[in-house]
DNA sequence: CCACTTCTGGAACGATCGCTGTAGAATTCG
DNA sequence: CGAATTCTACAGCGATCGTTCCAGAAGTGG
């Protein structure tokens, strides 16, 4: 079985810029030709890599997932009780939103808000990642006011609603140019709000 | 003087439906194509009574600021306390971004997210009427400090930060579907928030 | 070296973008 | 009734959109 012709440059890293494109205009601003020359590469070789626009787009958001945006998960499964979930979720978001190396705020927040009728299904791919996020925020709370830790007519509906609103409001605060000390402060305040 | 032939359509209607398109998909995301057909005019009709399609966006904010966002100044400016005044602003967002007749959440917000290299000027323009909002929230707030409402240590920029920053949560989840209730619990859950 | 396979580079596809030119309809003034 | 003016309807402008086709380059197996 003969091999042909090995590829000129990475796959990982021209996702990667790919990831970077996305998160700074948002999928229907991205157009292909903004994406071939951050990725360094010509449409033939990323419709050949990546299938085509709307499949990268998965691609990249799932590297996204799997990279900057995994201190969601961790935040919600390596703390000890539900408040410290929250406040590593709060302070962990205020770091990772206003790092260097990558544009401001959560790809998966600000990446799909303005959509064309042709690319609802994007918006809807986003929209399905937030309520997956706000469900487990939901669980943690729950097990939270199971474990005792917080009063038990706490709702935990509407604090994961309030917690979430939090976020994708740091997430737009960031990509208006706000700093990290500023996420933190609204971190801080928002956790004063914390039942009990 | 002689006078012309009269126009076919109401400007204000016409404006009207074109500040829902735009409250809906966004700026760039509203063709041309579905702003004649939403406001039932043709191009030209559009371009002689509009100038073009950045001056109409302008002119629709303009009406949205006059309209369905009077509720901000009107919170800021009528309220005796400031934590009154914050209360206000957050229940009538919780109505106001959820309300029938119009496009979920705030267009001031949403409509600008994602934008093409060609339409920075749009991002700006609604990024400064946002930098307004939070100032004179800013300004609110002090004026509560100053007349003893809340301790003298409140950070006034950090506390509007944080209302900002639920005030664009609140409006991405009335996006994403939230109810008028699941609104006014995170209102009262970010009211939870305030200081004293 | 040749056959085979895969990737690259560039041109070009149809569709849509914002916008405009032109012809004709509708009104008022003389 | 013309003359003048302003709007409407429609075709079409150049540019860009996402996508594809094709010739040639760069590898491996015989």
């Amino acid at each position: 079985m003969t091999q042909g012709r090995p590829r000129a440059f990475d796959g990982e890293t021209a996702l990667e810029q790919a990831l970077l494109a996305f998160w700074q205009h948002g999928y229907d601003a991205t157009s292909i030709t903004v994406l071939t020359e951050a990725m360094g590469i010509n449409a033939s070789s990323l419709y050949a890599a990546f299938g085509d626009k709307r499949s990268l787009f998965t691609a990249a958001v799932r590297r996204y997932l799997q990279g900057p945006a995994r201190f969601t998960t961790m935040a919600l499964e390596g703390a000890p009780t539900a408040r410290e979930a929250v406040e590593r979720l709060l302070r962990a978001a205020a770091v990772t939103y206003t790092a260097p190396g990558h544009p401001p705020g959560c790809l998966v927040i600000s990446a799909a808000t303005n959509c064309t009728p042709g690319s609802l299904d994007v918006q809807a791919e986003l929209r399905d990642i937030r309520a997956q996020g706000r469900q487990a925020l939901t669980q943690r709370i729950t097990a939270g006011i199971v474990a005792r830790e917080m009063p038990p007519e706490t709702d935990a509906h509407a604090l994961a609603a309030f917690y979430a609103a939090t976020l994708q409001g740091m997430s737009g605060l960031a990509r208006d140019g706000s700093t990290h000390a500023e996420l933190d402060h609204v971190a801080t305040a928002a956790l004063a709000a914390w039942p009990g």
